[in-house]
DNA sequence: GTACGCATTTGATATGCATCAAATTCGGCA
DNA sequence: TGCCGAATTTGATGCATATCAAATGCGTAC
């Protein structure tokens, strides 16, 4: 069936950066308003992604990033095996494929989690531009920065967590992220489903639902499906945080 | 004890990138002579390590990242409650501490192996630097961009990988890390302890012993200490990626 | 050379989570 | 509105690996 209605493919426009809401998300001022003209001769706004496209293939001939405008991506890479590793869930205002900037091919696919409108940057552009605005190199070298140490939380989560841990991280930093588009932090809607949540977190999906409801159970949080409403903050930052009872020390 | 004889804080020289035989794997040829010459302004060379000193630590200001000379270092992460996560191991030709280039403190330490020399980078010169380099910018953002990959790597290691797997695909990474620098890819002494391998792997250190010992027994290998010879190569490449012998796709 | 402490190995047991199986609910479409 | 496949939930069982415990080996300093 799949009838896939691709509006992808219709004509970019110039981007607005200036009128952009999510621009201090996304380049947080770290250009000026002529630069920021500049910026939006190279960025193409528009392209809109339904709910299972992709954005970009892996292994795919790597041309672009791309920022998030609205909806949400998922990020994943495929070993020759077949299995598949969930990388990472982007929000409106983050920046997808920084991963794939070292090689000529994309080194992940990304996939629409819902409707989604993203803007292009194609990187050869911006090289030059950031070659030309100290401002902007500064910021996309913190961008990738930030997505490195980022992987290494992840990296940690999954070798120390236990269950239960990891998915309270998980909901604290999707609501630390809604909250920053001025979204509730304690009602949203999660853009991915159990599966993904399981894959990122190298979980079973059917561990996560025991999870979810257990939370449920000790009051935590109400969940009805994807919709999502955290009741106590402070527990779910005590059990993200804790790791033993035992002295602070080794 | 302890007798720390810090030739760390011995008068930095400049350095000679030009004559360095790593400069093919620091900075592959991204900048012209003159190019050079402007970078050996920048970078200072001769900073030295005993094992077990600390090259940064964790939350100090950040300043410079660090290029390995000779010997290894380990970065980590240490959480609140005190558990650590060993995020990378650096070889010689190496770049340590991209990932704190977002914040101004480190986020994670880096720690000698063993005697260790390496090439400190302040980043406020370099970025002046890549900004007047195109190459150069070039250069960093595939680095960055390669340790995302490298540390996505990892996340499915450790979410999707069973311990002898795990094991295997680190033996291999650090046989072609040390075939680059034209050293054995089938003999070569481990730098980093068997309670690093495990922490890095998220294993308990029985279990990679326990591993280790296996791997000898199939013939697989043969290793005292940290001395390891790799006997069957095949065999290892098979079951570092090998992970259902099931139908190719999902 | 010898002794100490730390790293590594080996063994026995416990457990968190995966896996298998099946019921239930949800969401999209006719 | 009602149906169908997919997603989610719930239950029962097994296993890979952690954990606990202890022996052995090794490097280093005296």
């Amino acid at each position: 069936m799949e009838q896939t209605i691709k509006i992808g493919k219709s004509p970019t426009l110039k981007a607005s950066c200036q009128q952009c809401s999510l621009s201090n998300l996304c380049l947080p001022l770290a250009v000026s308003d002529q630069d920021l003209a500049r910026l939006e001769d190279v960025v193409q706004q528009g392209r809109i992604y339904n709910r299972g496209d992709y954005v970009f293939e892996q292994n795919a001939p790597f041309r672009s990033c791309f920022a998030v405008r609205s909806g949400a991506i998922k990020t994943s890479i495929v070993t020759e095996n077949g299995d598949e590793q969930v990388t990472g869930f982007f929000l409106p205002g983050e920046l997808v494929g920084l991963d794939s900037m070292s090689g000529t091919h994309y080194a992940c696919s990304a996939k629409a989690l819902e409707r989604t409108s993203v803007c292009e940057l194609p990187m050869d552009h911006m090289e030059e531009l950031t070659h030309k605005l100290p401002g902007l190199q500064h910021h996309f070298f913190q961008l990738m920065s930030q997505e490195i140490q980022s992987s290494h939380q992840l990296a940690m989560m999954l070798s120390k967590r236990t269950a239960e841990e990891r998915i309270a991280s998980l909901l604290l930093s999707l609501s630390s992220r809604f909250q920053r588009r001025k979204l509730s932090a304690t009602h949203f809607n999660l853009p991915m489903a159990r599966n993904d949540i399981a894959n990122f977190l190298g979980l079973a999906v059917e561990t996560v639902s025991r999870v979810f409801t257990r939370y449920q159970n000790q009051g935590l949080l109400k969940a009805r499906g994807r919709d999502v409403e955290l009741l106590d903050m402070d527990a779910l930052h005590a059990i993200a945080q804790e790791a033993s009872d035992a002295p602070p020390c080794r």
